[in-house]
DNA sequence: GCGCCCATAATTTTT
DNA sequence: TTATGGGCGC
């Protein structure tokens, strides 16, 4: 058969199309399991297979890495050998591979540091600190998240507080150019500098965008639907040459516009090139058809959205089950033992069944479960590889080997390893006013210690010591990196800094730190085929730009594991059975998100990627009862569910009560409680399956809601204030209130000690 | 400089 | 409810 006929073998017609449109603007809104990674990886396969083009030209990007390597290993299987030269890569990780080769031109020193969340959080304090800034009045995150969106839109430092047009913009165009001179400091690039460094980097320097726009003549994007505003213009920049430019997205499906990425650029696709050729997968593989039915009767409801209509020729399989549950408990237990009897009836193993939930915090109840009932489970999320603590102070010892400007390491380092201890904040601040002073780094104070040169840092006695110490170890770490293996260099690090000892003698309970340490190891020795100090460059940028969905698929290996997963974890993924658990307002659609109509309508494609990851079976589930950060409250069944055609629905369970909002004054609300036993409700106490429960009268609490904005109240710690705005949750209340002296203040209504006045 | 205790806050998180 | 960070006391 020739090589064009098994490229194209089992396509339909829709998707022939879109793997053999090579030339020109293309867009391919695939809906879900309508194929598309399957057409990207075609696609490529046939420019290099029948078109003959060079692979050294054609450019994929995606968003993670597991899709580059799946888009990889798919192409490899495709045309094999060919696939040699071939770009595939995160966005990140091309633009960061950009800066190492070109950045110089920019002023960005080849060997940069990439920065992540913990670290900007360390810059960004040194500069609140610098500028003379409350950190409690300006939280470090959220003027980080105002610079981030600044940087996503193509913002820079110099332009940002020209443009601020609010107050909290003012400040934080204040911040932005000192925390941008800090990481230029520190040789270090936080990710959102990444995509805008490399995009500055094009504008400027025309040779370097000849370069890369004669390079790369074939483009594609995948999740061209997450695509910022800078990602948006470097695509754009990079493909004006050719023109040949595919990307490949769901406008359903986008879930990050909280992250910056921007609809419009799939929803304008046309109108920014106006030859574009756009094809539309509409048709499912992967679900029931009621499950399509289901999906597509929900998104419909969006009013910001390109009409597509869902379809698939799948059988119509078994109703959506729709169900409400007492508490989260029993809905934990219900999921559960549903998962384990589908075991049993067959033909579903574990593995094939998912748990979806908006909140990482709903993810606790279900593990509780899985333990208590003895399902093997595999949580995605949580706290990932690199974020635990060991991980990042070792990471912490071997960045500041490798960049010794590295700022943010040093502290990292002063504050949790051995080398630090000794050195308290004043000698810290005292050395970054010393190096703020002569524009240099931390490590510079350190080394002008060792050496006795003048000018000295003002630190003397145990913590100038202390700071000698440490540039003595980066110095001899750097000297011995040129002849060792990376392993050996690991080794010897954390025997010079005292690490490894400290862990050890920590005893058991720092135990699981060693493993994850070893762990860490085991991750470096997979570079010793590299020269030491390319080994090691190569493992931090890694490090770096690695996500943990990576990570947790080196060691999921065990497949009888059912998988527990936010909604937005899940996107991309299938299963042939999904439930989706706390279907309720305030959870799904969020209560952060019931501000704004394009909020809700993300919260709408978040449950309609949940509810598209199905196959087969889905479940549906909402409580009666929610207990929320120690609150109980009651639930209302989410406005999302009601979309759903009944006729495919198979509702069980559902009550019809519906409390109102804010209790009564004369409560006649019902507390429930666990009868008979366990009492008290103690963790580890098993046999608790089946339990009834009872509505006892109601007593006590209550009192103290029914706030309105307006209201005159007083607290007695907070003094005399006014209700500024109220958010409803179930029986409960959020009141915002302004105090005269204390400043506003966001309060519970049933458990702050807040009182009418008149 | 270190460590404990209490106040505070609390979505989602591809990189 | 839990996690984290800052402040205060030693």
């Amino acid at each position: 058969m020739p090589v064009e006929e098994t490229i194209l073998a089992g396509l339909n017609a829709q998707q022939r199309e879109a793997v053999t449109t090579t030339e020109g603007p293309v867009l391919i809104v695939a809906g879900p399991g309508s194929g598309k990674t399957r057409v990207l990886t075609h696609r490529i396969a046939y420019l290099l297979s029948v078109r003959h083009i060079d692979p050294h030209q054609v450019l994929a990007v995606t968003f993670t890495n597991k899709a580059a390597k799946e888009m990889r290993d798919r192409l490899e299987r495709l045309v094999g050998a060919q696939i040699n030269g071939l770009t595939v890569g995160t966005f990140h990780a091309f633009c960061a591979r950009v800066l190492r080769r070109d950045g110089e031109r920019v002023g960005i020193a080849q060997d940069f540091t990439i920065y992540d969340d913990a670290d900007q959080i360390s810059v960004m304090k040194q500069a609140l600190r610098d500028l003379n800034l409350d950190p409690k009045q300006y939280g470090p995150r959220t003027i980080l998240s105002t610079i981030s969106a600044g940087k996503s839109n193509g913002v820079t430092a110099d332009e940002f507080a020209g443009l601020a047009s609010s107050y909290w913009e003012e400040i934080a165009g204040r911040v932005y150019p000192v925390y941008q001179r800090l990481l230029r400091l520190h040789n270090a690039l936080d990710f959102d500098d990444l995509l805008l460094m490399t995009f500055l980097l094009l504008t400027t320097r025309q040779d370097v965008l000849d370069r890369y726009q004669h390079r790369y003549r074939y483009i594609h994007v995948d999740e061209y639907q997450d695509t910022n505003h800078v990602q948006y213009r470097l695509v754009k920049e990079l493909a004006a040459k050719h023109q040949n430019l595919c990307v490949v997205g769901d406008p359903d499906q986008s879930i990050y516009g909280w992250r910056q990425a921007d609809i419009r650029n799939i929803l304008d696709f046309e109108r920014d090139f106006p030859k574009a050729k756009t094809i539309l997968l509409e048709q499912n593989y992967r679900s029931s058809r009621r499950i399509v039915d289901a999906a597509q009767a929900v998104i419909s409801m969006n009013t910001q959205r390109k009409q597509k209509h869902l379809m698939t020729e799948n059988a119509d399989g078994p109703a959506i089950s729709v169900r409400e549950h007492y508490d989260e408990g029993q809905e934990a237990q219900f999921v559960v033992q549903e998962i384990q009897r589908l075991v049993t009836v067959g033909p579903y193993r574990p593995n094939d069944c998912a748990v979806m939930y908006r909140t990482n915090a709903q993810s606790r109840i279900l593990e509780e479960a899985c333990i208590r009932f003895g399902l093997p489970y595999q949580l995605i999320g949580g706290t990932r590889f690199y974020e635990r603590k060991e991980v990042k102070d070792v990471l912490a010892l071997l960045r500041l080997v490798h960049n010794p400007s590295d700022g943010a390491a040093f502290e990292r380092i002063i504050d949790n390893t051995p080398l630090g201890r000794g050195i308290g904040k004043q000698s810290v601040a005292a050395l970054n006013a010393w190096a703020r002073a002569h524009n240099t780094a931390a490590v510079a104070g350190c080394r002008a210690l060792v050496e006795g040169m003048e000018p000295l840092p003002p630190v003397t006695g145990r913590p100038a010591t202390g700071l000698a110490d440490i540039a003595r170890f980066v110095a001899g770490m750097r000297a011995t990196l040129h002849d060792t293996g990376i392993v050996a260099f690991f080794d010897a690090l954390l025997e010079r800094s005292g690490y490894l000892r400290m862990l050890e003698e920590a005893g058991i309970d720092e135990a699981d730190r060693v493993e994850n340490v070893n762990e860490l190891r085991s991750v470096v020795a997979d570079y010793e085929m590299l020269e030491a100090p390319q080994a090691l460059a190569t493992f931090l940028e890694e490090a770096a730009l690695v996500s943990d969905q990576d990570m947790y698929n080196r060691t999921a290996d065990d497949t009888e594991k059912a998988t527990l997963i936010t909604l937005h974890a899940a996107k991309g993924l299938e299963f042939p059975v999904v439930f989706i658990v706390g279907a309720e307002e305030n959870i799904l659609p969020h209560s952060r998100s019931q501000e704004s109509a394009a909020e809700l309508e993300e919260e709408r494609r978040l449950f309609f990627v949940g509810i598209t990851r199905a196959k087969e079976r889905l479940y549906i589930s909402h409580v009666f009862k929610r207990t929320v950060w120690g609150n109980e409250q009651y639930a209302t069944r989410s406005r999302f569910v009601d979309s759903i055609p009944p006729d495919i629905i198979e509702e069980i369970g559902s009550s019809t009560r519906r409390l109102p909002a804010v209790s009564p004054p004369q409560t006649n609300a019902t507390r429930w409680e666990t009868h008979p036993q366990p009492l008290p409700h103690r963790e580890g106490s098993n046999g608790h399956a089946g339990q009834t429960r009872v509505p006892l009268p109601a007593s006590g609490g209550g009192q103290g809601v029914g706030f309105r904005a307006g209201d005159r109240v007083s607290h007695p710690k907070f003094g005399d204030g006014a209700v500024v705005s109220v958010r409803d949750l179930g029986d409960d209340q959020e009141v915002t209130i302004a105090f005269v002296g204390a400043g506003v203040k966001k309060l519970m209504a049933s458990l702050a000690r807040i009182e009418k006045r008149r």
